[in-house]
DNA sequence: AACTTATGCATAAGAAAATTATGTATATAT
DNA sequence: ATATATACATAATTTTCTTATGCATAAGTT
């Protein structure tokens, strides 16, 4: 993870994607899913998810639903409706965000 | 620039690229280019920019040549031998980066 | 002549978002 | 028995940025 610089504030992101994606998922398991799709070139530390997560809860972009499964203690957490309408905003932002560091590394202004 | 979070992490790159391309440039030169490229997408601070030219000079990325212009002073910066090799890096890590972020936008692990 | 905007560099204070290091606790595999 | 995996949490520190400020010259405006 050499690039683990690049990811800083991108992280809400895609907590939230992946929220929208999974209607409701608890912390770790974003954590393995992150390592999942990304065959393992992300990882997300607790220590920057958990603060994370309670940020995105106080802004009401989440809901909490705690449940008890093999006597161990998950959080679940689901986009509320101001959630899923920023949601939208933030991977417009990201694909923006994407263009534009396309444009810097492929730049058409050395080309001719 | 209202997706200026996700720009976090990136400006070093994005430094390091533009004086590939263009062999030396002086920091006001830079914002303008950025601006430029970006239509106005991105706009680079001062209080980002200086210190960061600084720190990829202290880690021996970029060398110094002060000039006079019109009696203004302009510190050009150009990559060093050191610091092509790591521009090639960051590149790649970039790349990585966005390749990523694309799985994570555009998830093929929830077609099926 | 006075004033504003552009050019050019710099740093300090503060905020935001991460890393690293802990801490607690249960379940599972060796 | 011991280590690894699961599950959450927070504190201290670091990194990186924004915002504010400072200095100085050139060019354009009223």
């Amino acid at each position: 993870m050499g690039n683990s610089k690049l990811y800083k504030g991108s992280l809400n992101t895609i907590i939230l994607k992946l929220l929208e994606e999974s209607d409701k998922m608890y912390g770790y398991e974003i954590t393995q899913k992150v390592k999942e799709i990304t065959k393992g070139e992300l990882n997300i530390t607790e220590g920057a998810l958990y603060p994370a997560l309670h940020k995105l809860e106080a802004e009401g972009l989440l809901d909490v639903e705690m449940q008890k499964v093999d006597n161990r203690l998950r959080k679940y957490y689901k986009l509320t409706e101001k959630g899923t309408k920023e949601t939208a905003n933030r991977l417009t932002e990201l694909e923006e965000y994407i263009r534009t560091m396309q444009t810097i590394i492929n730049p058409k202004w050395s080309i001719s």
